[in-house]
DNA sequence: TCCCGATGTTAGCGAGCGTTAACCGAGATG
DNA sequence: CATCTCGGTTAACGCTCGCTAACATCGGGA
């Protein structure tokens, strides 16, 4: 994932990509997304994905520009062709994150058609999303405070409208419980889901990522209703 | 918060620096007892004091040296006449901590008399040390890769040590399950605990220290038994 | 009482790093 | 084909910060 490309100034970009031959045709459906446009995106989601792994490996400041250039085959500077600083990068990945975790409960609670549903379908996903990206779920829990206040309070509240999702399940699942408590339940039931992407790190054996899904997903449920 | 010393939590980590790697179970700088030595150990335990709460604020690496002395009533560099640098002041945070935890879980299970008191008492203990020393535990979580390899090698083997004990009691809870497993869910539990650290510095009300207490407890429980 | 060592102080060095400046080559535009 | 845009390059600025040096002060054992 951090490999870079051997020739950095003088590649010859004729083989690089199985692109069109003749570009003379020009972008017709693309309204923003001429060839430049998609090479541009896909820069910015690689150092977008190389950012998250090194800020889960070395921590925020422990990466350095040079270091996110270098990882998708630029050098340093290059960076700020894609985003104004480093802390937009950060910004980015924690907003991604936020947004894609929520998205996925609202859509997972639409579909369900009973609360128990809902809430087994949020477990779920949740560990999809702890399993899959764990860097990201490391940063997103280490890094938070290293963003400016707008950037923050944006992703609190998405983090907010996310927790709530929740709440709602459970109060219904559990209508004689206050919603404070369901709060604390639910905060307590991410960190158990989010235990794996720090203690992978530790060195040792670890059941397969299945097996880990399974136990997980029990531990919480029972959490919850207990 | 940043400033007075008086706090519930009474950790007074004992001299981590010397290369005798003692007990530590109680402070053996306090056999001078000249009013010199003792004011240098309160400067010292009030310089991890501050530091713990500054970690935990804005992270190890926004908080300089300069902002150490400040929290303590006296100015940068006097701090090198305690701690050797900015990281050993890191490590002495988290080795202290692993080690107090760690003690208590060996003091507590050698107090219960069956295995289902023993769990019952490690989830009571790592409870009080998570809601009563919160900037500890964060920092704990966060920074441990800031360590210098020697020192991050020490820590992960008092808290390998602290697993090796809930695993222990664990397997003799629940025979049938894989040692595997039982490490899975004693790090999924931990996660857990650790959550009113993590959430507590989101805004909102949140219930006393005591009913989290409780709701944690049963969690945990629910979430191990399972 | 006298001197040593421990604990402060301020000044300043040196390295690292985020960011900007100036320039360059090639794809898109007309 | 002339030109403009844009994503890349290297050089360098300026700031922060950990840490050291040099000096002051004072408690406490001889």
């Amino acid at each position: 994932m951090a490999s870079s490309p051997a020739a950095p100034t003088a590649t010859a970009p004729a083989s690089v990509e199985p692109t069109a031959t003749a570009p003379t045709t020009v972008a017709p459906a693309s309204a923003s997304l001429t060839e430049r446009g998609r090479q541009k995106a896909d820069r910015r989601a690689a150092i977008l994905a190389a950012a998250a792994t090194l800020f889960a490996e070395r921590g925020y400041a422990g990466v350095t520009i040079e270091d996110l250039g270098t990882a998708v085959g630029v050098s340093g500077p290059a960076v700020y062709r894609h985003f104004a600083g480093k802390a937009a990068v950060l910004a980015a990945i924690l907003e991604g994150a936020s947004r894609a975790l929520l998205d996925g409960a609202e859509r997972v609670v639409d579909e369900a058609s009973d609360p128990e549903h809902s809430l087994r379908a949020l477990i779920a996903h949740h560990v999809d999303f702890a399993l899959g990206d764990a860097d990201v779920i490391l940063v997103q829990d280490r890094e938070l405070e290293q963003l400016d206040a707008g950037a923050r309070h944006d992703v609190r509240l998405l983090q907010r409208r996310y927790v709530e999702h929740w709440v709602d399940v459970l109060s219904r699942l559990r209508p004689d419980r206050a919603e404070a408590e369901l709060r604390v339940r639910a905060h307590a039931a991410f960190g158990l889901l989010n235990s794996t992407p720090h203690s992978a790190r530790i060195p040792g054996r670890r059941p397969a990522d299945g097996a880990v899904r399974g136990i997980l997903e029990e531990m919480a449920w029972a959490s919850l209703m207990s």
